[in-house]
RNA sequence: CGGGGUGUGGCGCAGCUUGGUAGCGCACUCGCUUUGGGAGCGAGGGGCCGUGGGUUCAAAUCCCGCCACCCCGACCA
């Protein structure tokens, strides 16, 4: 492959994009890789689509390689489908509908289950079939709340989704397990530094799931790792680790006037001025503080819910709702048609509504908290004595230093990342929706399991570049740079023409080869583009010509040294830099 | 959906307070010079100032509605 600058579609940008906050978005588009074309859509530029087509291509031979088959449905769906699995109101606005001329229903797909499913119904008919492993390479369509970051959230984006269908629940455990290696394989091949994530499975149920976050700042999500052991996970699935309780002292409830202490920081300043409990060390992690949220149930009324956490921590509603779901939850703000909660001084004692409380709150703590009348608070409120939560729930913010639920001495890293690949054990929801069985072995139906798996591949290209960026631009790995090499003729009489000999040579040579041919273009202008660019190594054909010399650069380190330009291929082939 | 910000040639911006018929830098075209780190000089082309309405003799500028984009949050995954 030989691209010449001077006929490429393509124009670098000198200035910095003024919409464009995070480094990918603006970084792609300075550097002629895309234009954003509609809301949350953007057109792959002819660099552009090369990188976006090498990262199609490693995920589709490692999809291959794991016994996946590839196939390709219709983005346009009719409605029948998605109302059979429900998906049709439950993803609500966040699918794109439409109607054909007769008035009929259609969607744009945001995935495709039940494509899928339908398919591998339509298909098989005995247990001989299986296992079997599906994937396409597709453009999904999901109508956003809002957009971000070019090309890391947007309305119209490409996805690998890969589905396995397996009999038993040991071939589904064994089908997660080959796709998490495969897909392992993928973002090193990519050179994508990610954590797996434990996530929930949420509402769709289904027992594994797991998430593969680039680890970014401009990463939309947040999981928490551990340096000392392997684990990382969602703040969603961090489960609270709960120091021993010391049954030994249990002090006796008192209640106490506090009045103007509708804060936890006013409580606990109060607290220690006035000795409550015999004692003028109260932290805020000594209180209890007790939010009350109303919970909507899908289809039923909406319950009122109070949450007891430990006042030095903030109700985390992300990981709340994870922990209700498929229910979800607001914060209850109507006190006045509610007397007996009282605003600011509430505690769990005789509390009228369901109770749920950290599992910090332990049988035998003992905590400051509300006396559930206007100024007032109470010590020595003990749970399991005083109280009796009605259970726990993990609803408390997870913060850098909590120790790690798994080995004993680490303490928790709050990290940011970017989603780049989403594997989970569906189980048979959706092949129970289509009723899909088959015959197995024994003359009986058998209904198959599935599992999900997914990679978002324009959203990859955008994880590789904010992974893979320096204060001159793009430095992408060779595997899925839009060429091996960028030639840059500097300039003078005979340069052009000898850095496009050379271009063909290492063309022939099977590399993918850029060369900066355009006429009339200082060298700094070229210099600084190729930088901006990003391929992994620059030649450039320039002063020492005459003596067939010339210069090879290397994008990463910098690192440039001279050498005979009928070298060059050799050199390059053999993989420095 | 809530909060904040911004919409003026392809890109980055000024002009708006105090209404008077649109400007700068880059990019683009032509000519000459230049040619290893974003060249110089000269001559050009390109904009219903996001959009709809209103006020006014006159609107980029003032008023109202809408739309879009960016950031934060909610939502999604």
């Amino acid at each position: 492959m030989l691209l010449r600058m001077s006929t490429l579609l393509l124009k670098t940008l000198r200035e910095e994009p003024a919409d464009a906050e995070v480094p990918s978005h603006r970084l792609l588009l300075r550097a002629g890789y895309v234009r954003r074309a509609a809301p949350g859509g953007y057109t792959w530029l002819p660099l552009g689509k090369l990188v976006l087509d090498r990262v199609t291509a490693v995920v589709r031979e490692e999809m291959t390689a794991a016994g996946g088959q590839e196939v390709s449905f219709p983005a346009l769906l009719p409605r029948e489908p998605y109302d059979v699995s429900g998906r049709w109101t439950e993803y609500g606005d966040d699918i794109f509908t439409l109607q054909d001329r007769r008035g009929a229903d259609h969607l744009l797909a945001p995935t495709h289950e039940e494509m899928f499913t339908l398919l591998v119904q339509d298909m098989t008919s005995s247990y001989r079939d299986f296992p079997l492993v599906l994937f396409q390479i597709q453009t999904k369509f999901r109508d956003e709340a809002r957009v971000r970051g070019g090309l890391l959230r947007g309305r119209e984006f490409l996805m690998k989704d890969a589905y396995s269908f397996d009999l038993t629940d040991a071939g589904l455990a064994e089908a997660y397990q080959r796709m998490r290696e495969a897909y392992q394989r993928v973002f090193e091949r990519l050179g994508l530094e990610h954590a797996i994530v434990s996530a929930v499975s949420g509402a769709m149920g289904g027992s594994a799931s797991e998430e593969f976050l680039a680890t970014s700042e401009v990463g939309e999500d947040t999981f928490v790792a551990c340096p000392a052991c392997s684990y990382a996970a969602n703040t969603e699935a961090v489960v609270t680790v709960v120091a021993p309780v010391d049954r030994g002292t249990t002090p006796a409830l008192e209640v106490h006037d506090t009045p103007d202490t509708p804060t936890i920081a006013s409580l606990v300043d109060h607290a220690n001025a006035r000795r409550l409990g015999g004692r003028a060390d109260w932290t805020a992690a000594d209180t209890l503080k007790n939010v009350v949220v109303t919970v909507h149930h899908p289809g039923r009324a909406p319950e009122l819910l109070a949450i007891g956490v430990p006042g030095d921590r903030e109700v985390d509603m992300k990981r709340l709702n994870a922990a209700l779901a498929p229910a979800t939850a607001t914060l209850f703000d109507d006190f006045a048609a509610r007397p007996d909660l009282v605003k600011g001084y509430i505690g769990p004692q005789g509390l009228k509504v369901r109770y749920l409380a950290d599992p910090r709150v332990a049988d035998g703590t003992a905590w400051l908290t509300g006396a559930n009348e206007p100024g007032r608070h109470a010590t020595g409120v003990v749970a399991g004595r005083d109280f009796t939560p009605d259970g726990t729930i993990e609803a408390a913010e997870v913060r850098a230093g909590d120790p790690c639920p798994r080995c004993a001495d680490g303490t928790l890293t709050i990290r940011r990342g970017i989603e780049i690949g989403h594997i989970f054990q569906l189980g048979r929801r959706y092949t129970d929706a289509f009723r899909l069985d088959v015959l197995g072995a024994d003359g009986k139906p058998v209904r198959p399991t599935m599992g999900s798996y997914g990679i978002g591949l324009s959203r990859a290209v955008a994880a590789i570049a904010e992974q893979h960026h320096d204060e001159r631009g793009l430095v992408w790995p060779r595997a899925i740079a839009p060429a091996d090499v960028h030639i840059v003729a500097a300039g003078k009489d005979g340069q052009i023409e000898a850095a496009l000999t050379l271009g063909a040579t290492l063309a022939r040579a099977g590399l993918r080869v850029l060369v900066d041919d355009r006429a009339n273009i200082s060298a700094g202008v070229k210099f600084t583009d190729a930088e901006l660019i990003g391929i992994p190594q620059a030649v450039v054909v320039g002063r020492r010509l005459s003596e067939g010399y010339g210069e090879l650069r290397d994008r990463r380190t910098g690192e440039q040294r001279e050498l005979p330009l009928v070298d060059i291929a050799g050199v390059i082939t053999t993989g420095l830099g």
